[in-house]
DNA sequence: GCGTTTTGTTTCAAATAATGAAACTCGGTT
DNA sequence: AACCGAGTTTCATTATTTGAAACAAAACGC
């Protein structure tokens, strides 16, 4: 169902049903977790007891419900700032985003997943844990196209392999021979759009962030619906977002934010 | 009954190293960790290559150091959005900022520590770094006072034991004496006062959030700079505070958002 | 350069913790 | 009163973790 990756010990278990119990994506029973779970019944058992134990999982004695715990939440903040792109790339954005009066989005890497890591919207005043954490799929989301277009030979060929192709829209890539082909030229160009592949009247323009080394750290997009703009005017932006793009990544490499491998 | 030390088998031992790496605030080399570390060299080796692995650490091989992996931010998401109060607080709050015009803070209590799970700046954008996640110390903040003052009292015992008393500025608690005698008359109140205790200059009130049966699930304040304002100008907004406050434990309860214990 | 120290990594037998079949408890249902 | 399903506990077996010691590889000192 979902792919277990080189089970390390008792903690690689562990993790794997943190992660089981996030994607229910609600509050859930443990027969519900026991049910698609490749762990008998009492070892499952004492996993979510220390996992609650521990405020890595959170339980709700009335409704017999385990949800993901507020330590998670703590721990997140450390990484917020100072693993990913956020905290480098926020400056940036924030002039980007007075300029041109769009959303912004910053999407790095998380193990083949393409991972939001801020959002900057004209209108919000709120904090963004909100949407930093949010992934997305990478065949139809301009972050992600033009992630994976950068990513190593060898790694992207591993995530290809791990794309769903769910036909969200008419326009989502069906399989990996179509993806493969405009991943090509996706690099060739070094922009990606997302025209309409994720949902129905959402576009796109993404840019990658590069080190001087050309390896990808994560992307830059702006966002719009097609009511307001089509790609023709988003596409005045380009030379402002991949400017933007770029003062990122060499910033990043400054602070030699780490990349993944 | 109070053994904490390992009672949590390798699972444990692992979310120790995690906070610990997350407790430098930086990234950090290995040695810097066995240095302060209950472990053995080859123990501790073994849990940060494993955390690596699973993305709950991240690994800069140039300069070899730890810092909090992407994984948890994943993860966190999903906690933020199920088992923290924010998302069902976040239209009240949104409503009551409009009203008043001032800082906003949510803040829940995490395994004794005071954890801020939202923020809302009516102001300027800037210095909107995510402030969710980040903890602040129960004995001198007004959100930490008022969820102290609202708690059991065998928890509440246990929570004062832990306070550190770190005298930030001249109006700071310097030991749980003080600090339970204003307990006792905030629970009576059922308000809290910043007066400057964390940082000078910063003041705020606090309501805390309850449910039906009185159980605090977390606190809420206004905060403003004293060349604004003062605690009698921030009074008025008590009323419009206590009511939000009130309105988000309803919804609370009927969500069902997980308690502490 | 050449020893020396510091830091990071591996080994392996012993110690310990995890495992899971089975049995049990507790509500609710038939 | 017997049954059922969800959750919990037991305990002998098995597999993993453990850490002293040794090793490797940089960084340092002279």
């Amino acid at each position: 169902m979902y792919d277990a990756p080189h089970a390390d010990g008792t903690v690689g278990k562990a993790m794997q049903v943190l992660d089981q119990v996030a994607s229910f994506e609600r509050p859930v029973r443990f027969s519900e977790l026991l049910a698609n779970s490749p762990f008998p019944k009492p070892t499952l058992y004492r996993f979510v007891q220390t996992l609650t134990n521990q405020g890595m999982l959170a339980f709700d004695a009335e409704r017999q419900t385990y949800s993901m715990g507020l330590r998670l939440v703590r721990l997140a903040h450390a990484a917020w700032r100072h693993s990913s792109l956020a905290s480098v790339a926020r400056p940036f954005i924030e002039t980007l985003a007075e300029e041109i009066g769009e959303a912004i989005h910053l999407a790095q890497i998380d193990n083949g997943h393409v991972l939001f890591v801020d959002k900057y919207k004209a209108t919000d005043k709120f904090d963004t844990l909100a949407q930093a954490g949010k992934i997305a799929p990478g065949y139809c989301t301009g972050v992600g196209k033009v992630i994976l277009a950068f990513m190593p030979e060898r790694a992207q060929k591993r995530a290809l392999e791990e794309q769903s192709f769910v036909a969200y829209t008419p326009n989502t890539h069906r399989n990996q021979k179509t993806l493969a082909a405009e991943l090509m030229s996706i690099r060739d160009a070094r922009v990606a759009y997302d025209r309409e592949e994720h949902e129905l009247g959402i576009i796109s323009i993404a840019c990658p962030i590069l080190t001087g080394q050309e390896q990808v750290v994560g992307a830059l997009s702006i966002a719009t619906s097609t009511n307001r703009y089509g790609i023709d005017e988003l596409n005045k932006h380009w030379p402002a977002l991949r400017e933007t793009a770029n003062s990122i990544g060499a910033q990043a490499e400054l602070w030699q934010v780490p990349v993944w491998s």
